[in-house]
RNA sequence: GGAGAGGUGGCCGAGCGGCUGAAGGCAACGGUUUGCUAAACCGUCAUAGUUCUUAUAGGGCUAUCGAGGGUUCGAAUCCCUCCCUCUCCGCCA
């Protein structure tokens, strides 16, 4: 969230902010937020006023009963101070409410925008970043797409997925499950060998504060499973789980920057989005994803995400998939990210680019939800640390394309060379 | 599921109705000492809001001892509810 005094002084740049994002229909939630701020402030003046008085006339109280002075000199001080009472108890039922809402709207409020954040009205307005990056793939060939080959080589089986779940769970099955495995483990080790991150194995169950932590409360909660229960929520990224490892820590300062890279399956409901593309692993409820997560000091953040954007791009490189990185513009970047680029892998059978990465700066907007600070150097106040996180990738569509791209004329699947030490085996 | 113990500052830990925003220790920072390192000694050292001033600093006031409520003139301290952690027993992977 944003810092009320941030938006108090800068309450145009959070206007244009909201403009850019497509989101003039919350203009009324930053006008809401100025003026209860205002409304408080005067209350919170008024009540502390009277907590002084009334602290003073206790403290007489004290002190003349200490000197043995006898109650009934002092009576007329209770009553004021029982009248003080009642008025700061009463300043305070309309000062809680407001309270409430504020924070309410601080928390739906969304992230301001990096500069180099292209204006745009829609996906159609993303700026492809760089050149897209292709590799030889021999496919004259009528290709298959993923499903047909999923389904003809016995290694994907979205039927029974959907028999003991519904749509949307895939099973994988024999060389199918090892390749998948393989691809997790891959990941796991470029990032942990190569790129410098610390594993985590994150629990799939979070409460409610973490997904507030994150930013996914309260604006996707319809997004994400609940287990009524135990009030507990499915993940739907590492992302959540990792980010609040830190959650109301002050992190040592020589600790930063902090990184974590995680495997984790990952649940979304996907409501409201039936009948865009739902084929096969183009959209479902239950996929697997290698997370990269970061804690830097705010001077180091956008450097970060730039190394975050490599790391997700060397993966691919490795497996020799082509793909293309998108930076988001300011009509499709989500709420919490101040920038953002998206790699997309090209898809032969669909003939389109699908997303397998996200990967996001959030500068302090995390940090201040989930309270994560460090002290610039000893005699420097906390501050709040920038939080970035990048697929590094998620392993649904990546399998679309590598399927697609890796298949025979004969419609076997060549294993990519870098996996094979995974595998085990060179052909499906 | 049953029984018990506990949640205090960056960390450990004392406090169990007013003198406690909180002893003591550790860590950190500044200094003295030192050939260097270490040690010793002295000092500083929570966060937020608000206000004042001789205003890149200092002072006053307010709030904060897991969360919320209650008792009281006054609560870290007493009572209630909730959350969390730990220990033991039971059950089970």
């Amino acid at each position: 969230m944003l810092d009320i005094n941030y938006i108090r002084q800068n309450p145009d740049e959070i206007l244009a902010m909201l403009h850019n994002r497509q989101l003039s229909a919350e203009e009324p939630k930053l006008h809401r937020v100025l003026e209860c701020d205002k409304e408080r402030k005067g209350l919170v003046q008024r009540s502390d006023a009277l907590n002084a008085e009334r602290n003073k006339r206790s403290k007489e109280i004290a002190e003349k009963k200490k000197k043995g002075i006898p109650p009934s000199e002092y009576e007329m001080i209770y009553e004021i101070v029982q009248d003080e009472n009642r008025q700061i108890a009463e300043i305070n039922t309309k000062l809680r409410p407001l309270e409430e809402e504020i924070e309410n709207i601080l928390l739906a409020l969304p992230n301001k925008l990096d500069s180099s954040v292209p204006a745009g009205r829609s996906a159609a307005d993303n700026e492809i970043f760089g050149e897209p990056v292709s590799f030889v793939h021999d496919l004259d060939f009528p290709v298959k797409n993923h499903l047909e080959l999923g389904k003809s080589l016995g290694i994907l089986d979205f039927e029974r997925g959907a028999k003991i779940s519904g749509a949307g769970f895939p099973a994988y099955i024999g060389k199918g499950a090892r390749l998948e495995r393989a691809l997790i483990n891959f990941m796991l080790d470029t990032h942990t060998e190569r790129h410098g991150y610390t594993e985590v194995f994150p629990p799939f169950l979070v409460n409610q504060e973490s997904l507030r932590g994150t930013g996914q409360w309260p604006k996707f909660a319809d997004q994400v499973y609940h287990i009524g229960e135990d009030d507990l929520y499915a993940i739907p990224t590492a992302e959540v789980p990792v980010t609040n490892l830190h959650r109301g820590e002050m992190l040592e300062t020589k600790s930063l920057p902090i990184s974590y890279a995680a495997y984790s399956a990952c649940f979304r409901r996907e409501a409201g989005s039936y009948g865009k593309d739902t084929r096969g692993f183009l959209r479902v409820h239950q996929f697997n994803k290698v997370e990269m997560v970061k804690f830097t000091r705010p001077e180091e953040s956008y450097a970060a995400l730039e190394q975050i954007r490599s790391h997700a791009e060397a993966i691919l490189v490795a497996l020799k998939i082509p793909y293309r990185v998108l930076l988001l513009c300011s009509g499709d970047i989500s709420a919490n990210a101040t920038k953002c680029y998206d790699i997309e892998v090209w898809s032969p059978a669909e003939q389109k680019y699908l997303e397998a990465s996200s990967c996001s700066n959030f500068e302090d907007y995390q940090a201040r939800r989930s309270n994560i600070r460090f002290k610039p150097d000893s005699k420097s106040k906390p501050e709040f640390v920038h939080t970035l996180n990048g697929s590094g990738l998620a392993t649904s569509r990546l399998m679309v394309s590598l399927l697609e791209h890796y298949q025979t004329p004969e419609g076997h699947i060549r294993v990519p060379e870098a996996l094979q030490r995974y595998t085990g085996f060179e052909e499906i």
